[in-house]
DNA sequence: ACTTCATGTAAGGCTAACCTGACACGTGGA
DNA sequence: TCCACGTGTCAGGTTAGCCTTACATGAAGT
């Protein structure tokens, strides 16, 4: 699934582990997000979708044909 | 975690088993979330929240310290 | 009384979404 | 040169979000 988590990061001047810590996750749950490796729980959508003050289906692209 | 699947799809006059087959998830899994016994995951919220045709943040509630 | 339907729930199984710990690589600063 | 940092990734483990099958109940129709 596609998403804006690295485009929003940057602008807001974090490193994934920083992220990590705001939505209390790991960076390593962050970097397999970003690059794709999974899609993330609805809370942790919810809270990414929070801290960037964003909708969570402008933050995460659900485009069919991409699910896993 | 509290939604509101079981309002929205009383109002569009189906049954949990009817709402099932429009998502591609089983009744069971319709009745769990609408009692609460686990929250969905983020394509399943998509789905419904398209198909009742509003925000995933309106059809389901993120209360702080309704987490599990 | 019998059946059908909608719902609730439980057991058992599978996979995805996390975790920690570790290692590798590139970049930049001291 | 050396070290710290940011990122990518892998291995191994746990839990949550599904699945199918099955059984029980209540409402409603015949």
């Amino acid at each position: 699934m596609n998403n804006k988590v690295r485009e929003f990061r940057e602008k807001f001047g974090l490193t994934q582990k920083e992220l990590g810590e705001q939505v209390n996750v790991s960076r390593q749950a962050i970097n397999a997000i970003e690059t794709g490796k999974f899609d993330p729980s609805i809370w942790l959508a919810y809270d990414l979708a929070q801290y960037f003050g964003v909708p969570i289906e402008i933050l995460f692209l659900f485009e069919e044909g991409k699910r896993k």
